[in-house]
DNA sequence: GCCACCTTACTCGGATAAGGACTGTCCGAGTCGCTAAGG
DNA sequence: CCTTAGCGACTCGGACAGTCCTTATCCGAGTAAGGTGGC
């Protein structure tokens, strides 16, 4: 089981647009993270297509978050980057081989995909219980209340 | 995020195992579920490694549970299959680019890693808690006592 | 009748290819701001 | 001085290769059972 770099990504993206008033261009968010601009482009597009962040286009455009950052989940996050399937998949094993489970038997998902799917809905809840407003106030708090402006000023000047 | 076929196989392969009083060779297993043998051989090896199943070489050789089901949880299983290392890996973002972080700021694990970390926490204590054991019985419960004698059945006859 | 040895066939185990997904990149379409000319 | 048309440059968006991991497979080393010959 592996995440994609891409969710790290997008959730760092989501802590610097909060502090944005204006649009902030993808070429300055991988700058300001040291990642690769078109990778990040990618990734950006999926936030925007998931409805959490909105493009500007043309000169000056860029991205800021279509919500209030209290309202933008970091399971909203990952589900835009890693799609909403399930991590275990489950093939209906029982159904075949030399001793299936008769059709009676499987008005209930699997015993196994029970487990499984009740573990994945405890990872949802808890990434559903923190905003990226809870991020940017553990940020805010781990570093004295000295990164937050010291962003809105970089994003300020570089602007 | 996506978790290998693997995990889905070697569950089901311990809880045909814990019906078994001899071993019981891959070849059987993967037919009994309709799978790759050499594949499902790949996976078997893996569970060894592990300590969660005992092999047996030569004739009439084969796997068993090393111990008792009610001792072996599905995270132990998940975790031989899949790795015990996290789905999210922390790149450290934040002592990258033109704010970095400073030393001081790192003593604590990232904001976002350590709300991943809460919920990879969250699906492993969910998966800790069933055991092969609990899955044997909920199977046992689904199919009216059915499936458990005709398994072990089929395991003796093709012995 | 009992024991030791050999053959045999079966098992696991690790080393070896093919497919798909994540990673990384490029170029084109569209849009907004700026400039400059005209009224 | 104000309006408006044109230009330019910057933005996002989708289409295109490279690399790693998952999937799938094969063959060899090792081992225990069963049969056979000898005592």
């Amino acid at each position: 089981m592996k995440l994609s770099a891409g969710v790290e990504w997008a959730l760092h993206c989501c802590v610097v647009l909060s502090q944005a008033t204006d649009p902030v261009p993808v070429g300055r968010l991988a700058t300001f993270h040291d990642v690769s601009k078109t990778y990040l482009a990618k990734h950006m597009q999926a936030l925007v297509r998931a409805g959490l962040v909105s493009a500007a286009e043309g000169r000056d455009g860029g991205y800021l978050l279509a919500r209030d950052p209290a309202h933008i989940t970091v399971l909203d996050v990952v589900g835009a980057i890693e799609g909403h399937e399930p991590a275990f998949r489950c093939t209906e094993i029982r159904q075949r081989g030399p001793l299936p489970a008769t059709p009676g038997d499987c008005e209930r998902a699997c015993a196994i995909a029970r487990a499984m799917a009740t573990a994945e809905a405890a990872w949802r809840t808890s990434l559903e219980a923190i905003s990226v407003a809870d991020l940017v106030g553990d940020v805010d708090r781990d570093t004295s209340g000295q990164t937050l402006p010291r962003l809105r000023g970089w994003l300020r000047d570089s602007g």
